[in-house]
DNA sequence: GTCTATATGTAGATAGAC
DNA sequence: GTCTATCTACATATAGAC
């Protein structure tokens, strides 16, 4: 029983320290907070992670890590580009729709420590690489404008993490509902890789 | 001597408070690195802004609401849509080049409190009317294709406010200088403008 | 492994002299 | 208007019992 007990009680803690780091930042995240919504006390906290700095990195290591790691490696083994671009971009959403608050997350704590995250950046690399390439093939074969394709990197992921960085600004102008926040979420889906691949088709 | 410098002390603070906030966000920010880049001493802080939340206002009222302000001013008196996202474009990116933390500043803000900013959003509804009107008359003269303008718009955002945000990644991830992000910035204030216009044009 | 109680540090805010 | 010194509150972190 105590093995499970551990395992357990160290997954509740990780699930709510996401919750909280997402929702108030480092700075503003209270370990009590973390506590209550975990279900324990804040001694406990400490005796499973030292202090919170390496509650943050656990976090960080086991969740956000690994979702943007597997956003990248929808990359792998693409052979178009078009087709690379909807697989991103699917992925991409699909990874935010189930953890919303990770985007303006991410941006906070690359901003608020750059090197600290470099680990992190690097993971995508090899897909950047790869991108880069089939960008390069596809101009060769006249399929596409000539686009400097880090821009055209940057727009895909501003599509994508903007709506949910941007979310209350969003929902408010235009007076939707959060129901109708998530519709158009997975409408863009289709219509994110539509546009784009529009904007660069020869 | 003493009105001058009065006006000086509330100016420098104001200027310093922003630095400090849009660096650190709300909960991050604190008062005494404030009071050292103002060159003043904490309590002199409290003496003109009673509390941290009411510094807090004061720098958002004067700085942030009016700088988002003369973006969403930048659509008035359009009349031809081209016309009014190559505008939209330029004065959003040139407002960001003044003051590159402000995108992450103001999503963080509106996140973490999203009554408190209505007024600041609601200033921008009067343009977003008339953008929506443009995209409906560009519609009818066959000018674009069928969008939802309400996607348009947020695509537009994504990609003036986004590489403000994403600033450390896309910088490492492609490994450029601030410089070459500086320069990369300008040249979007052109070819985001026309990224959009190649997608939705008929 | 989990708790209660407590120590320690620090940030926001005030008092009061000049 | 500006300062030094201080109070208070609270968050992180630890000690120690069970």
């Amino acid at each position: 029983m105590s093995a499970v007990k551990e395992e357990g009680t160290e997954h509740r803690i990780l699930e709510a320290a996401q919750r909280v780091f997402t929702r108030k930042g480092m700075a503003g995240a209270r370990m009590q907070e973390v506590a209550d919504e975990a279900g324990i006390n804040k001694a406990l906290l400490h005796y499973y992670f030292r202090d919170k700095q390496r509650l943050f990195e656990g976090v960080f290591k086991g969740g956000a890590e690994k979702q943007f790691g597997c956003i990248w490696d929808s990359l792998k083994g693409r052979e178009h580009l078009f087709e690379a671009i909807e697989a991103f971009v699917a992925a991409y959403i699909d990874r935010m729709v189930e953890n919303p608050q990770l985007p303006l997350f991410i941006a906070n704590e690359l901003n608020r420590d750059p090197e600290g995250l470099r680990a992190f950046i690097d993971r995508g690399m090899e897909s950047r690489q790869l991108f880069l390439k089939l960008v390069a093939d596809a101009r060769e074969r006249g399929e596409i404008i000539d686009i400097d394709p880090r821009e055209l990197l940057v727009n895909i992921m501003a599509m994508c993490a903007h709506p949910f960085i941007a979310r209350p600004m969003i929902t408010h102008i235009h007076g939707i509902t959060d129901e109708a926040f998530r519709r158009m979420i997975i409408k863009r889906r289709k219509t994110v890789p539509e546009f784009i691949i529009r904007s660069i088709r020869a």
